[in-house]
DNA sequence: AGTCAAACCTGGGCGC
DNA sequence: TGCGCCCAGGTTTGAC
């Protein structure tokens, strides 16, 4: 599930390549995904690309004429880069193709994912991307912030760092992370947290993505870089996708439920 | 308003 | 062996 620290890795790659390249044009397999249309895209020939940046889960590619082509991988999503001549890979939807032969390909098994092409003062509104709330990594992300987000909200921990509107970035995979860094159970209303809680959720979140970023993303289903390749983080995890198995910190057997409708796995022993 | 479940999708894993 | 059911989850949508 590529969230932050996925899609962060993506864009990385992405940075050193594309600034400066001039958009060809956009072949599309599965148009639906395409928004506002594939023919909108034509207004995108020629244009040079400035900067590659990050919001959220939201790849965002900003080109002369203030254009905007934004990307959300929901789950299955990948962007691959790849020469215009290779041929399509699996589960290609999407290419977009630039000059100099690069061709990004964005394969989606399960067509979640969304391409848009938005002027700039539009681009926030046309994604969602207005809906957003802080950064998790930014100076903007401070504990007097977190607390403000969490203390006295209705709601249980994990439903709210999954909270996209709340915090921007964290999905399945590192909001376990983050609780049982912190030794916070999952399904804990947020009212009822501590002080001292508070405080280790806060840095758990920091920690959780940045060790994410670190080692190049969770691939444990789909994800994978810019280039195809698997990141390493899926080696580090002590709670997503290990239900039933022991603590890697304290032995008990792992609880695997439903907290928010997801899947969820927690210790017993180390989140209290 | 706020909360929750369903829908969007499809491949993989499991049970029979 | 093979079929069919169910699960995975980011986000939007619709219902209560």
């Amino acid at each position: 599930m590529p969230e932050l620290p996925e899609v962060q890795t993506v864009v990385s790659d992405l940075q050193p390549i594309l600034p400066g390249l001039k958009f060809v044009g956009l072949s599309s397999k599965v148009p639906k995904v395409v928004l506002p249309s594939v023919d909108a895209f034509e207004n995108l020939e020629g244009l040079r690309v400035l900067e590659v940046f990050r919001r959220g889960k939201f790849i965002c590619i900003l080109f002369e004429n203030e254009k905007v082509v934004t990307i959300h991988l929901r789950m299955t999503g990948r962007i691959i880069v790849s020469d215009a001549e290779d041929e399509a890979l699996p589960f290609e939807r999407n290419r977009l193709d630039f000059s100099n032969g690069v061709s990004l390909r964005f394969c989606d098994m399960r067509k979640f994912g969304r391409v848009w092409l938005s002027n700039w003062d539009r681009y926030e509104e046309d994604t969602g991307i207005y809906k957003l709330g802080v950064e998790p990594l930014s100076e903007e992300f401070t504990l007097e912030k977190f607390k403000e987000l969490f203390d006295g909200r209705n709601g249980n921990v994990k439903r709210l760092l999954l909270d996209q509107s709340l915090i921007a970035g964290v999905g399945n995979i590192y909001a376990d992370e983050s609780c049982f860094y912190a030794g916070v159970r999952p399904d804990k209303e947020a009212k009822l947290l501590e002080e001292r809680e508070l405080n280790a959720l806060h840095e758990a979140v920091i920690k959780a993505l940045m060790q994410g970023i670190r080692n190049r993303g969770t691939s444990v289903s789909d994800y994978a870089d810019a280039y195809g390749k698997s990141g390493k983080n899926q080696e580090l995890l002590y709670v997503y996708g290990r239900g039933g198995k022991e603590c890697l910190r304290c032995g008990e057997l792992l609880v695997k439920c439903k907290v928010a409708g997801r899947g969820t796995v927690y210790c017993e022993g180390c989140q209290g």
